[in-house]
DNA sequence: ATCCTGGTTTTTTTT
DNA sequence: AAACCAGGAT
């Protein structure tokens, strides 16, 4: 073991480090930031410190605590570092943030106030209990979206904040917070919790219990958070709890050493609760005194570089940094018009014929686009060319109808009282159990203050006896499957639950009987997994071994058989965590693979969201136009059209080799033609490091000071009127371009979409209106024209709207 | 209890 | 265009 704290430059593990890298791996204990840019070897350095720490001797395994974002980032890094050192990283707490914070909760269920077998909502859970909730206190669904009542939860929840600490600004607002503040209720009467609440309970536990506090502050010395521009509020609050660097509000030096690596550049998260300001305040809050900048980039050729660079330098709200390589120029990269969006991805397949022909692997071929609806047409066109693809996105295994079917079978038997499982199940398969019996059941159990399972003993007659069946059926099942094996479990399940019986004789069930069958395969893969149950168990597994070993307990002994309070005396729990348990938290925190099958040398297409991370050596970045990428929804406020912005580099930072940008002159969207603007991004790349292979098309692009057009045929030339006849006829020209436009014979060959007719109502998209009841809008998109124009406002207090313009007040601003 | 129809609604996504 | 949902009809 080295104990010299000097760089060992000598040492293998920091061989080919640059001297950034070399430095922020070698950082002395400290708070400090590292701006890692794309391709810069973030992951490396991260993984290469930890190894370093460790090998070092500054730190024990059980000392750290590294945190990502994703599944796959927490993997990686454990494979990268035991690949560098024997270590047990199985053991350690590297994880992402719910990962870790469910094992947390897991060891101190008691103190959180929770059931030692809570279950973790997902997403659709929560909006189906919600939607329960709403429907019990018959609240207006029409005023208050369910899906809305989720975000605002959601939202709170990721800001930290309970019912109580909400700021009520309006009717609207006190509302929904009574909602959450049911929902609250309902979540602890059924012993379940969401997302949010996995992070929030644990940072209220850390909070108010001082012993539990201390104790992790003094555990974690070396504190490493990856992807650190994507925290929220909420886990920006647990890290700061957890590190102990300030005490009240004020700077505690000698606290636990934070190393924060992120990206301002690629915050693309902001819509989900992610706040970039995290970075700065974290400099401040924390005495930062060591920020190193990873600006060497390894991956992409400088054309490409510099198109990236000259891109995000449009961007006010920067920490400052600029990507570079020592690799030569490269291609230049190539930007396409096409007429339509079909013969833009016709055009797609030909280039990636020539490509393959280069002799590129067409694995190392990725079509990004800003929307999933984007990607049907590229899918009709490499189906049609049989250029084998697949489409990341999408449904993921454990998010399947009848996974979650079998899962809700399988949590009631952990847990009886988890609602949203028993109504997902109650009557599927179906057993004649019908709506009014269900109503009935939940009033009774509403006033008996019990979960629905309990109630059913005070339904009589014939609703009754089938919802006594169906409880009995739940009741035998768990006692049925005491004792077996998880594998065992399961097939008992999906035999006696119907489930097997009911897709065998559904005609189109067989996918989903294979669905199923893959379900017991998870299950057993997971309990033979090395490690298994790794998140369910409250103490790294090295230390629940040598903790059973010093109790004279047989280490061989399969961990999960052994009740924790034997194997951890200072976890409150004396409960046995079961192989089920494990493996249900498991499928909630893990929803499984989000991408289709891999196997043969297939086209990758996926948004740019999704490509985050990943890199190719070609990338088609499609549909850049305006509103679609940006997007219009995206395009009015200056903060979202930098987000834009970042999600522009992001894709072009996916390219090594080659990059191809390419937009289309119309394209079908929501079953309507659009005639969409060239993206304002194509203004802000280097024209030295473009090649048009289309002539480019000129005195175009000139937005002003204006957000630019949304839709910029205004819907009414489109295909409002069918295609072909009615173009241009009586058209509101909504296109908010000043800087003229595209004259119509540039077109080509191609239909002549747009007619320059001056707007009857005179409105254009981005401009700024006044409503006498709505107050104060912009202008979002224009449609129809004579009485039949509409358009959508999007007002600052009343949200967005589509207003009949004959009918409408409104006066430009 | 199940099927059909009409109406609505469309960013991005992990946990 | 397509998918999803609610409500009505059978």
């Amino acid at each position: 073991m080295l104990t010299d704290l000097a760089p060992q430059t000598g040492s293998p593990l920091l061989q080919n480090l640059n001297p950034e890298q070399l430095a922020a791996v070698t950082l002395p204990a400290g708070n400090a930031l590292i701006l890692a840019g794309a391709g810069s070897g973030k992951t490396r350095v991260l993984t290469t410190r930890i190894a370093w720490l460790l090998q070092t001797g500054q730190v024990s395994s059980g000392g750290i605590l590294a945190v990502t974002f994703t599944n796959k980032a927490a993997k990686e890094m454990m494979t990268r570092l035991s690949a560098m050192l024997p270590v047990n990283v199985r053991g350690m707490w590297i994880g992402t943030f719910h990962g870790l914070c469910n094992r947390f909760l897991r060891a101190h269920w008691k103190l959180a106030g929770l059931p030692s077998t809570f279950q973790i909502l997902d997403t659709q859970d929560q909006l189906s209990a919600i939607k329960r909730l709403m429907k019990q206190f018959n609240v207006d669904d029409e005023r208050f979206p369910a899906k809305q009542t989720q975000w605002f939860i959601a939202g709170a929840k990721e800001d930290g904040l309970r019912p109580r600490d909400v700021e009520v600004r309006s009717e609207d607002d006190r509302k929904k917070v009574e909602l959450y503040q049911l929902y609250e209720e309902q979540c602890q009467r059924e012993g379940v919790v969401d997302f949010g609440e996995l992070m929030l309970r644990s940072y209220e536990l850390l909070r108010d219990n001082d012993p539990v506090r201390e104790h992790y502050q003094r555990r974690f010395r070396h504190i490493l958070i990856d992807e650190f521009q994507d925290t929220n509020r909420l886990q920006y609050a647990w890290i700061k709890m957890l590190s102990g660097a300030t005490v009240e509000g004020t700077f505690r030096p000698g606290g636990n050493s934070v190393v924060a690596v992120g990206d301002d550049d690629q915050s693309i998260y902001a819509f989900r609760g992610a706040r970039v300001g995290n970075m700065a305040d974290f400099v401040r809050e924390f005495d930062v005194q060591q920020q190193i900048k990873l600006e060497q980039n390894y991956r992409s050729y400088s054309n490409i570089l510099d198109s990236a660079n000259a891109l995000i330098g449009h961007n006010t709200k920067r920490l400052g940094k600029n990507l570079r390589t020592e690799q030569g120029p490269g291609e230049p990269v190539r930007v396409y018009e096409s007429t339509s969006d079909f013969a833009e991805a016709q055009w797609m397949v030909e280039e990636m014929r020539q490509l393959v022909r280069d002799g590129y692997d067409r694995s190392e071929m990725a079509v990004l686009y800003r929307s999933n609806a984007q990607s049907r047409v590229i899918e009709t066109a490499l189906f049609n060319a049989s250029v084998p693809y697949r489409v990341y996105g999408g449904l993921r295994f454990f998010e399947r109808a009848e996974i979650k079917h079998a899962l809700a079978y399988l949590r009631l038997l952990e847990n009886k009282d988890d609602d949203t499982s028993f109504l997902r199940v109650v009557n599927f398969p179906p057993r004649g159990i019908g709506a009014r019996s269900i109503e009935l059941l939940q009033d009774a159990a509403r006033a008996r203050g019990q979960s629905l399972h309990d109630a059913v003993g005070a339904l009589p007659g014939k609703a009754g006896s089938n919802l006594s069946a169906f409880v009995a059926k739940i009741d035998v099942l768990r006692e049925q499957t005491q004792g077996i094996s998880l594998k065992e479990i399961i097939e008992l399940v999906l035999d006696h639950s119907g489930l097997v019986e009911h897709y065998k004789a559904d005609r189109e069930g067989a996918d989903r009987l294979e669905n199923l069958d893959e379900l017991v395969n998870a299950a057993e893969s997971f309990v033979t997994q090395e490690g298994f149950g790794r998140d369910a168990i409250a103490l790294p597994v090295d230390e629940l071994r040598q903790s059973a070993a010093s109790q004279g307990i047989d280490p061989s002994r399969p961990l999960l058989d052994i009740p924790l309070a034997d194997l951890a005396p200072d976890a409150d729990t004396g409960e046995t965590l079961s192989p089920l348990a494990a493996f249900l938290t498991h499928a909630a925190l893990e929803s499984g693979d989000n991408q289709a099958k891999a196997g043969q040398d297939a086209v990758q297409l996926m948004t740019v969201h999704a490509a985050k991370g990943l890199e190719f050596d070609c990338v088609f970045i499609t549909g850049m136009e305006e509103g679609l990428f940006p997007h219009e929804n995206s395009m009015s406020d200056r903060d979202s059209l930098e987000e834009e912005r970042r999600l522009m580099y992001v894709a072009i930072t996916r390219a090594r080799k080659r990059l191809y940008l390419s937009h289309s002159q119309t394209r079908m969207l929501h079953g309507q033609t659009r005639y969409n603007l060239r993206s304002r991004f194509f203004e802000e790349l280097p024209e030295g490091a473009l090649k048009w292979l289309t002539p480019k098309q000129q005195g175009f692009g000139q937005y002003g000071g204006s957000a630019g057009a949304g839709r910029a045929g205004g819907g009414g030339s489109g295909s409002r009127y069918g295609s072909g006849s009615g173009y241009g006829s009586g058209s509101g020209y909504g296109g908010g371009y000043g800087g003229g436009s595209r004259a119509p014979e540039t077109y080509g060959s191609g239909p002549v979409p747009v007619q320059k007719a001056a707007p009857s109502h005179g409105l254009r998209i981005s401009q700024q209106v006044f409503h006498s009841k709505f107050g104060e809008g912009t202008v979002m998109a224009l449609e129809g024209s004579g009485d039949d124009a509409r358009a959508q406002i999007k007002f600052s207090r009343h949200g967005i709207k589509w207003l009949a313009l004959s009918v409408a007040k409104l006066t430009p601003v």
